[in-house]
DNA sequence: CTTTCGTGGTTTATCGTTACACTTCCTGGC
DNA sequence: GCCAGGAAGTGTAACGATAAACCACGAAAG
């Protein structure tokens, strides 16, 4: 029953030995003896003991636990990305947990406060959608690597995509596969900052411009959470608006999966009518009906570059800022005529 | 540079009142001032402080944070069922964190270990592979309700899917429409305990039996990490193998998206040679081609069941555990012929 | 005029660890 | 025989907040 949790000097006075010989054997410090050490791990177990981790928290600082902050849960594509770097922080013996920043700004402020991240050794910040004002307002002593495509002051450590890049590489592929009228679902021109919205519908642009097609504004399709039921219903709408399009670049994987139902209600055929390419190479777009040609961000590279930037961190506290720039590539599959 | 973090103490001789006044302040407590209040405000703004979780948690023992532990990141039932959990947690200004329990054994008990759970207030225990006894050993003082399907001691709050009436209603389904031989993809007759592929199975067996039909085990294809890609690669082996099937009942619906995309390979059509059903009815499953006829484990009321559960807890440490069963219901889509 | 009470605070004692400095005791070198 | 130095361990003071009890003072009550 409502027995009190057991704490080290419970331990202690069981054992008979002082409080910092059992804090000396749980951390595996040097100054024990071989047989005192057995003892006190023999009392441990018995009592059933675990360290309570919020109060070595307060006293040494240190957590064993890094914060991986995503907009959301149920993008697939932040699911994927948290187990990779779960198992590889699983290696160091340290721990993730996943915070969601939220949708709205004051719940994105709130997880993203001093106060929250400030919990963590570490914190893996995912594309938020903060400005330069709200990053430099939280200008903690911690560890911090940026993921994701904003533009961050530049003394924070980052590793970002290279979403302009990709794009043209996924729009140029549309235009080597014989597409000419190519929309950009889930792009946007402008937007108060820049974002992966912006940054992948610049590719676009560019390679449009590059092939001497007209990057149009009709072909660029804006989207408000890039669901996958949201890109259905726009693809949807401005098919049935008598927009003609015969290639598709969807800003992610998720929005082309709904780029592709939304098409197969129209009664179009991919890749026949329309072709499409993705963004992300989720684990599912390998597995539509067609695959998804889709760009690969090199997920395993990001994530060991992440991890070694906040290392770098735990090492050194004023480390330079480094700046990484994963690569992508194009993965074809059934979605395009290759 | 290097600047300590702003304390309480920082606020307080800066304020001229004492550290307790600043924290009634930041509590809301009602024993200060209006205008002491509006100063101390102030200066907690001017000097920028951030309250320190940590220590509050220490010593007041709340913490705002519910944690929820996941088998993994990257399964989009738990990403979904996060989503969900963490709107409901904002509307009582408490936080979700995720964890991952893990694949291994090693990793599931130390993210199971009192010591991480203990930094939550409430801990929702998804799907885990622990048996009876690992859950006795953490028998925290603890708000704990488990998701899921394992057997548990009855002492804990528990809400539990209806996972064999689940898979009786979508093999019935299958049979409505006319298959005859009804594969479960990710099922197993047998475990060393009862886990999700078990009850799920045992419901596709009822059915068959119930219909006259032959639940023999050829038709039991187990799988082990329920992935997509396990899943089309499994399919594909047992068809080239000579299976002869026109039904699928897949244990989850990443399976039967798995399973889709063997078919497919296969040269079969669903739903004219094969039916298919899945399980979780997941936000994508109705926008693939075709769309998937599923179960729908009614993750909202899941949801406001288990966190209720777990107020009934914060309220009343010893509240006598309930058990509740959620109901189920068949969603028909494109892949069965309805 | 004394008692009571509400308002607006302060003081004190922890919460459970760990950092740091300090003490023994013992071995060995010269 | 004496001192240096390592091995094994202990004592004390935080880490940064909050619970709980306490205090001063003016107003209302009797």
């Amino acid at each position: 029953m409502g027995r009190r949790t057991v704490t080290m000097s419970d331990v202690a006075r069981e054992a008979g030995v002082s409080v910092m010989t059992v804090s000396n054997v749980l951390n595996d410090r040097s100054n024990v003896g071989a047989d005192t050490r057995l003892h006190v791990l023999e009392v441990v177990d018995r009592l059933g003991y675990e360290i309570n981790l919020t109060a070595r928290r307060l006293r040494s600082g240190r957590t064993g636990t890094v914060g991986l902050i995503v907009p959301r849960f149920d993008l697939h594509y932040y699911g994927e990305l948290a187990s990779l770097i779960s198992d590889a922080l699983a290696a160091d013996r340290m721990h993730l947990v996943v915070e969601q920043s939220g949708a709205s700004r004051e719940r994105e402020l709130s997880a993203l406060s001093l106060a929250r991240l400030q919990q963590y050794d570490g914190v893996l910040l995912g594309a938020v959608g903060l400005d330069m004002a709200d990053l430099d307002r939280i200008h903690p002593d911690l560890p911090i690597v940026l993921l994701g495509e904003q533009d961050v002051p530049d003394r924070y450590h980052r590793v970002q995509m290279r979403n302009v890049a990709g794009a043209r590489l996924a729009t140029e592929h549309l235009i080597t596969c014989g597409a000419r009228r190519i929309a950009v679902l889930g792009g946007k021109l402008t937007a108060p900052r820049p974002e992966m919205a912006t940054y992948r519908a610049k590719g676009w642009a560019g390679a449009l411009a590059d092939a001497g097609l007209d990057p149009c504004p009709d072909l660029v399709i804006p989207l408000h959470d890039y669901s996958i039921a949201e890109a259905r219903a726009t693809i949807t709408d401005v098919l049935a608006a008598g927009l003609k399009i015969d290639g598709i670049f969807a800003v992610t994987d998720e929005v082309a999966i709904g780029a592709l139902a939304g098409l197969h209600d129209a009664g179009l055929h991919v890749p026949d009518d329309v072709q499409l390419v993705g963004f992300d190479n989720l684990d599912i777009s390998a597995h539509l009906a067609p695959g998804l040609t889709t760009i690969d961000p090199d997920r395993p590279t990001m994530v060991a570059e992440a991890l070694r930037l906040l290392h770098r961190q735990f090492a050194d506290k004023n480390a330079a800022p480094e700046h990484i720039v994963s690569t992508v590539s194009l993965v074809t599959r059934g979605s395009t005529r290759n």
